[in-house]
DNA sequence: CGCCTGGTTGACTATGTTCAACCCTCGTGG
DNA sequence: CCACGAGGGTTGAACATAGTCAACCAGGCG
């Protein structure tokens, strides 16, 4: 079990002082363990109120919220460095699932031992902090895609936001294709739109040049032509910060 | 300038000791004032990046995302208690817009001592996260939503929301009707609808006996009913828990 | 009075859904 | 070794939900 793992937010420091011996030694007893999930699988079901939450090493997976009629929409989509069960630790319960696209491996963290994070270890706080509110900046970005865009300029969209943060967590190389390891039907839950219409709007983009897809891997030959079809200008966005 | 206001986060404290007197100056340092806001008025712009952030006191706004060709989209309905700015906090620029929509006043806090506020105020720095992480718990709430609701089920939820939020925050009274200073057009752009489209579903709903909204007025007859059609199981939410 | 904002309504249009095929690949068991 | 079924992708045609256009109404304010 390595404490100085990639994309575990409790190793950066920007804000605060560096680690130290000490602070090294709280995230020995902080970290429980590694889970390894494997591909398909659920890592969190809504409802559900565990005693740990997670970061994900790596690998990439799907938050999803569903209807009780079973219409399901993915919520966002994780990558290395995000953190996984926040919620049930803040408020007692998930009110999402989170299901594994590709296999993952996560860091376990103690739910109990949250308080001595804030007490102890304020800079480690202030990560959590902000994944929170990374999670609510882009959750705020989706809404304007699912509430404004039509259905062609939401699979721009979603590609792009993909490729992207493929490349910042590591999950795809910095240049080249980017693993695509998602159904189609996952992209239409992700996009509020049908399996049919998404499959027609990926059509589109492939004739049109924008996108090449095919046999899970995903390349975009001008992102800012794709960018002008999502009107999309503010792609940018910070990479992981992770705990640990 | 009063410390101990109502809704507002460095308030509470649940998660760890009670507030002490060196709590309270610090508190005192940390809020800067005071600020009031005309209804219509904007708080703060996307791409701005103020240096203090803010906690509602009372009033209620809506926090909006545009595409570049002025579509809009309503991301959230700000109530008392929660943060506003945030974003530019943690990130250096909002993403996002928040206008009064009716006379608001909000603490101003100093962007510059937030890091102290984590160093010495550990159970004020959970609030934050706290909060942050509500937030995206409604967001995500709201994904689901535009992605997967009709029409008629989004404009109930959305009610419903309204209704329930208004009472938990102070904002309306625990029974009677909730004041509603929405317009029309601020719902559609909340549910990713026509403004027409929107004023018919109300109508629809006005006519099977499920709501009455009138004269800036909210009631809601039955609220299972309604819940019911908004396919909506889990509305429960906790109140603010607000800094200061 | 006249204009502006916000709400209401009907008729037409279009974007996206549903239904129903069909294709391919891959894993499994007769 | 091949048949079969399951999962994923692709496509066309019919349909429906929601958008657009256009008009009208009521209240408030200069």
């Amino acid at each position: 079990m390595s404490i100085d793992c990639k994309h575990c937010p409790l190793r950066r420091r920007d804000a605060f002082a560096d680690l130290g011996e000490e602070e090294l030694a709280f995230l020995r007893r902080f970290k429980m363990g590694e889970l390894s999930i494997e591909a398909g699988a659920p890592i969190i079901l809504e409802g559900a109120n565990s005693p740990h939450f997670h970061t994900v090493l790596n690998g990439v997976g799907l938050r999803s919220k569903s209807l009780i009629d079973g219409r399901t929409q993915v919520v966002n989509v994780v990558f290395p460095g995000d953190l996984v069960g926040l919620q049930a630790n803040l408020f007692g319960e998930m009110k999402h699932s989170v299901y594994a696209v590709t296999s993952m491996r996560l860091c376990v963290f103690s739910r109990d031992r949250m308080w001595e994070l804030y007490r102890d270890h304020p800079a480690r706080a202030f990560d959590v902090t902000w994944l929170a509110a990374r999670e609510a900046r882009s959750l705020a970005e989706y809404l304007l895609s699912l509430g404004q865009r039509t259905a062609r300029e939401r699979t721009a969209a979603l590609l792009l936001i993909i490729d992207r943060r493929s490349r910042q967590t590591g999950f795809a190389p910095a240049t080249g294709s980017v693993p695509f390891p998602f159904r189609q039907q996952d992209m239409a839950d992700a996009m509020g739109l049908s399996l049919v219409h998404t499959n027609k709007m990926l059509q589109a983009l492939r004739q049109d040049g924008l996108i090449k897809l095919a046999d899970g891997k995903l390349e975009i030959p001008d992102a800012d032509a794709l960018a002008e079809e999502a009107l999309a200008f503010d792609l940018e966005d910070e990479g992981p910060r992770a705990l640990m």
